[in-house]
DNA sequence: ATAAATAACAAAAACGTTTTTGAATTTAAA
DNA sequence: TTTAAATTCAAAAACGTTTTTGTTATTTAT
């Protein structure tokens, strides 16, 4: 690999100015620096982005975590989606992207394992939960390292987060079906601690509130976001309630396993019961019968999250914000109107 | 952020002293060994991965290249679950992993741009095409970086590939739809180039040789992994071929978009015409109806993949070899015996 | 013609490590 | 005792850049 000193070496100049002449400083006299330039094609110099990051301290590299807990990783649809955003528009602005992978580092923490690594700023895909997680994200937040979350809702000087409006997501679904009669909704959340999730049930208890309909403690279950945990909340909750008419399962892959469960109870969607999921997810469409969910604006998501970190990144003095994003009610065929 | 120097001066000994006991050299009393590790500690250090990378060479780091071509990206379910698999079996071996995003590096190539990050080996995920594309590759493979591409057939000193048996998954789907009764098939392919495309192409001449069939140009169409123009070679299909009773589809994507087509044309699936597809996605089994495909083995892929690219950067003279692996038939809905 | 300003370059420090070489001290061997 | 060997450390070079400061030669202004 042809180093700067190669080129000085060729050009007979000092490796200072082959460096300035080829970063266009303007103290160079225009003939070395075309020869410079010639030269550093002719011996196919490419900079070491490792050497200039060591003394720049910055390597146009972002860091990316993900997937912590179960079901949010590369293999989820849905973040798949706004990593996919993410990755065209980082890369327009020209970093690349670095996934941390290593879980064997014992002591590691989010922060440490960016500075290590010398990224520029980092963007979170996962689900919180536990002590350790959190005081490692308190850390993170202090450091100072340029960070947005994904529906983790992270404060602070240099970071922040973009979510949807779960709430009037979730407000939305569920006066979707009591429009359409359903009076005894099951709701099918996530876990207590998620921001998502906390979110969501409150609308879903904002919409039976407003419509005059009591909550029932019996109609809620927590399925962690698990397909396999969706079907047993979805049993317990039949076993519980003979009268409930419809599901709001708070994601569409737990809502796919809320409508399979139940196929197998002879039950069918959405004659008999309506579901409604959260998420909109590419399969959502081909799923049969098409599901009705919340759509969450995934591409905009992963625009708005590499805006902010981009600018906080580039603008030391920036303040970043959380920015929520809209939902939409995309009625396919799994609400119908009650028929008992 | 607390630097070797920090910890020698706080210690009271010189850098190289902190440098070979954190590093386990024997000539270093176990006594200075505790109290560095212990400053360490109390210093929250952790070593500049870039600063080691330009003295050591290496970066613990392994580079991705995908979806230069439409259709195979982060977006594509297939490619998704190989990429998951290389993330998983790469984090396990130490490796973090670069996804190379920047696009608007005019004169880069796939070496220079590696080089330049330091990575001490790349995964190609890409369809290849072109004369420019084709002339990156040859670098690459000249280059000596260590390199494995999946599904395509990149070999060199230090470079390889897997796949699946491309060949034989498709004649064992041809042969499925000829066991069901069927002669005038149609088969819609990727590209002329990619060789995956060619094989299975291959593997449909081969099915109906050996079954008495001839091949007939006109059942023949490409639509270059792209879902619309999966649509459009089926209504030309269509329009030319009156008797045509089944279609291969060489992606599980464009099977789907077949069938869409087929549909819209007020023609059933399976009942008038059988659809088979291949890759056998997630989406393939929710799909109405569940679509008959052949199933690639996406993790073994990606292990796969890790497995020989590790070797290779962890062994200079390790002499990287393609792996093919087996495909499986698996029936769902979409074909069944012809009716006429 | 002289001083001041400018242009064009070089030298050297810095970034944070690893590694080689060599020096000092201690221990063991003769 | 004297010499050899082993132990423990320090100094310095190296990795490939960027950037600050300084130097020389040239131009401009007076």
């Amino acid at each position: 690999m042809a180093s700067i000193h190669d080129i000085a070496k060729k050009a007979g100049v000092s490796v200072s100015t082959v460096s300035r002449a080829l970063n266009n400083y303007q103290d160079v006299n225009p003939k070395t620096r075309e020869k410079i330039i010639e030269i550093a094609k002719e011996l196919n110099y490419y900079p070491s982005a490792v050497a200039r990051g060591l003394v720049m301290k910055r390597t146009q590299t972002i860091g990316l975590f993900f997937g912590d807990h179960m079901n949010s990783g590369f293999d989820h649809p849905f973040f798949m989606d706004v990593i996919s955003a993410v990755r065209e528009e980082a890369g327009d602005a020209g970093y690349d992207l670095l996934i941390f992978t290593n879980k064997h580092k014992e002591r590691a923490t989010y922060a440490t394992l960016c500075r290590e690594r010398g990224v520029d700023g980092v963007f979170l895909i996962l689900t919180g939960g536990g002590k350790k997680k959190n005081d490692q994200l308190i850390e993170l937040q202090e450091s100072g390292i340029p960070c947005v979350a994904i529906d983790l809702p992270l404060e602070g000087e240099r970071c922040t987060y973009v979510e949807s409006n779960n709430f009037l997501g979730a407000k939305k679904a569920v006066l979707h079906l009591i429009e359409l009669g359903h009076r005894n909704i099951a709701f099918i959340g996530g876990d207590e601690i998620a921001k998502t999730s906390f979110d969501r049930l409150n609308g879903y208890r904002a919409a039976l509130s407003e419509s005059g309909i009591d909550l029932n403690a019996s109609y809620i279950e927590m399925a962690y976001f698990s397909e396999e945990l969706a079907k047993e909340a979805t049993k317990k909750i039949l076993a519980r309630n003979k009268d409930v008419t419809a599901f709001f399962a708070i994601s569409d892959l737990m809502a796919f396993a809320v409508i399979e469960t139940l196929q197998e109870h002879a039950l069918r969607v959405p004659e008999d019961i309506s579901v409604i999921g959260f998420d909109d997810i590419k399969e959502a469409s081909t799923f049969e019968p098409p599901l009705t969910t919340i759509s969450q604006q995934k591409y905009a998501m992963g625009r708005a999250a590499t805006n902010q970190l981009m600018k906080s990144i580039e603008d030391i003095n920036y303040r970043p914000s959380p920015i929520t994003l809209p939902t939409e009610l995309v009625i396919r065929k799994t609400t119908d109107y009650i028929m008992r």
